[in-house]
DNA sequence: CCCGGAACCTGAAGGC
DNA sequence: TGCCTTCAGGTTCCGG
């Protein structure tokens, strides 16, 4: 599943094939990956313009372009983006192919059609309610600490809630409560102050260690070049079958659902209460 | 505003 | 062998 050190990953690779060069067609295999505007719009809209940059804002990948406009990619559970040659063969379920100038494809590949594109004019009207940036310097124990102050949610929820901050999904959530010990089920509202600075950090060095191993592919996740992260042999806790063992202390890990997410925990390091 | 549950979608995996 | 059910989760919508 693409969270941020996934989406940080495919922004780094891809820019290079991308960046100054133009799109000189797209082939919208699936029409409805065209999320906004339709596909007919989108394709004219699309097509002559040059690719100025690419940056990253939580989860979604912000293409500049020439002619102030922005295509948003948002890769939901199972999108990838690959790089490919002209004469290269789509890869199995790509749903759209973005063409460039320099005899390069990009396949928009996505075998569970969540993945969408847009192309707005300002870039705020998708992201700009987001929470902030889990990495920068702005995001401190501080800012972390009055967002979560009087919510009774369970942090789990609260960690994958883009407004409250923005990249982390249901993977990362686990092994970030696993590393700061945080039982999943705690209230955000409950956490002191020692532990939501351990849960600050703690989010911090998950992240950064997933992207210097470039990403988790534990599903259908492929870097730009189609081979894959390595950040999931990292994971300690997430997306282990009930009955393994910690890592830490040899007691089974569990398996629980909030809202609706399996998240798994060490009941011995991560306690209730 | 806050919270929890369902819907969207389709391939993989497991039960019988 | 094959059909059927269940599961996976990012985002959005809806009801309380």
């Amino acid at each position: 599943m693409p969270e941020l050190p996934e989406v940080e990953t495919v922004k780094n690779e891809l820019l290079p094939y991308v960046i100054r060069r133009q799109v000189t067609g797209l082939n919208l295999i699936w029409k409805g990956i065209a999320h906004q505007p339709p596909a007919a719009e989108f394709c004219s809209r699309l097509i002559g313009q040059t690719i100025k940059g690419i940056t990253r804002r939580g989860k979604y990948l912000l293409f500049s372009l020439t002619g102030e406009e922005v295509l948003i990619i948002h890769l939901r559970m199972t999108g990838s983006l690959i790089v490919g040659h002209n004469s290269t063969e789509p890869p199995q379920y790509t749903r759209a192919i973005i063409h460039l100038d320099n005899n390069t494809n990009i396949f928009f590949r996505d075998p569970r059609k969540f993945g969408l594109m847009r192309l707005v004019k300002d870039e705020n009207t998708i992201i700009g309610k987001l929470g902030p940036e889990p990495l920068d310097a702005s995001f401190t124990p501080e800012i972390l600490s009055q967002r979560l102050a009087r919510r009774t949610a369970p942090i789990k929820a609260l960690l994958c809630d883009q407004h409250l901050i923005a990249g982390i999904g249901n993977m990362y959530a686990d092994e970030t409560l696993f590393s700061a010990k945080i039982n999943p089920l705690r209230s955000g509202g409950s956490l002191s102050s020692r532990e939501i600075s351990h849960l600050h950090q703690s989010i911090q060095k998950i992240l950064r260690l997933a992207i210097i191993n470039k990403g988790a592919s534990v599903e259908n996740y492929y870097r730009p070049d189609g081979t894959l992260g390595t950040a999931h042999f990292e994971f300690q806790v997430a997306h282990r079958l009930s009955g393994k063992s910690c890592p830490i202390c040899g007691t089974n890990i569990e398996r629980i659902t909030v809202r609706n997410r399996g998240t798994y925990f060490c009941p011995h390091c991560q306690p209730e209460i």
